[in-house]
DNA sequence: TTCCAGGGATATA
DNA sequence: TATATCCATGGA
């Protein structure tokens, strides 16, 4: 995508491959805020506040560079889009999440919240992560940032169940507390499945929550992380019914192979909100 | 009141 | 390897 950097600013004209809306609820990050103006994201140590004016996006922010990054303003989803479009019932999940994009989040910081996500809702997931920061992130100005993973070092289990996380909370304080920070750089550079394999070695994550951590936490597309929601389109529409989800998984990355990624996030976006709104309907 | 949420650990066969 | 049960808790 075409952009450009004006001191504090990444500044590109409004277009249908960016909908900061889309890209907030379709599910992969929970530390967003909201008004009628602005859109408020903090991501790790870095807080963004995005809003249109004449005719442009604006992403405000102190390091452009880590925005640009995140956002993943590098890659065209016009062709990715293009290519999904093929299947039917992706044209659909396209077209209704045309402004998604796979943000490119911290490590350490998605694989805490995905920790936190498991048979869990996503507000509760929101207020458990925002009690979080507010706790033992650095405060900046009326926010908090994501805290470190020093900053957690030592935190039980009595913490973690005190703000929510239920019966997660033993594998959250397992996982602060055995964290190494080389573990990512170990990592980054193995093949997806041996990746999967590894993360899957600690208490609290199966491989739904590895996915969720190779996709948003590392970058990989080649993964289709199945959850509830993936579960029914899968059922309903790919002729997986009965299919366990590892199963799903696979048939599904072996169709969509590289835009696997991609597709699932359109796709879980879709599914949620039709069912949100037909919910609201009957009503 | 019951069901559900971006599932996984554990026991059992 | 495959299936059944249990796990905290807030929202609908």
């Amino acid at each position: 995508m075409e952009y450009q950097i004006k001191h504090n600013k990444i500044v590109f004209p409004i277009n249908p491959d960016f909908n900061i809306y889309d890209i907030c609820h379709c599910g992969q990050l929970f530390r967003y805020f909201q008004n009628n103006q602005s859109t408020k994201i903090i991501a790790k140590n870095q807080i963004a506040n995005i809003f249109s004016d004449n005719g442009e996006i604006i992403i405000e922010c102190s390091n452009p560079e880590f925005f640009v990054d995140y956002f993943d303003l590098g890659t065209d989803y016009s062709a990715i889009k293009s290519k999904l479009n093929q299947n039917d019932f992706l044209q659909k999940a396209v077209n209704f999440g045309a402004g998604i994009r796979i943000l490119k989040q911290d490590f350490f910081e998605t694989f805490l919240s995905f920790l936190i996500s498991q048979n869990n809702n996503i507000k509760r997931i929101q207020g458990s992560l925002n009690r979080l920061a507010s706790d033992f992130g650095q405060k900046v100005g009326e926010d908090f940032l994501f805290p470190t993973p020093q900053a957690l070092k030592g935190v039980g289990e009595k913490y973690f169940e005190s703000i929510g996380t239920g019966y997660r909370a033993k594998y959250l304080s397992e996982f602060v507390n055995n964290y190494d920070e080389s573990l990512f750089e170990r990592l980054k550079t193995m093949p997806t499945n041996l990746v999967r394999d590894e993360l899957m070695k600690f208490l609290g994550v199966g491989q739904k929550v590895a996915d969720c951590i190779l996709l948003f936490g590392m970058g990989r597309k080649d993964v289709f992380p199945v959850d509830t929601w993936i579960d029914k389109v899968a059922s309903e529409h790919f002729g997986l019914s009965g299919a366990s989800r590892p199963d799903m998984a696979k048939k599904l990355v072996k169709y969509f192979g590289d835009l696997s990624g991609y597709a699932q996030q359109y796709v879980f976006y879709y599914k949620r909100e039709i069912t949100r709104k037909n919910q609201e309907k009957k009503l």
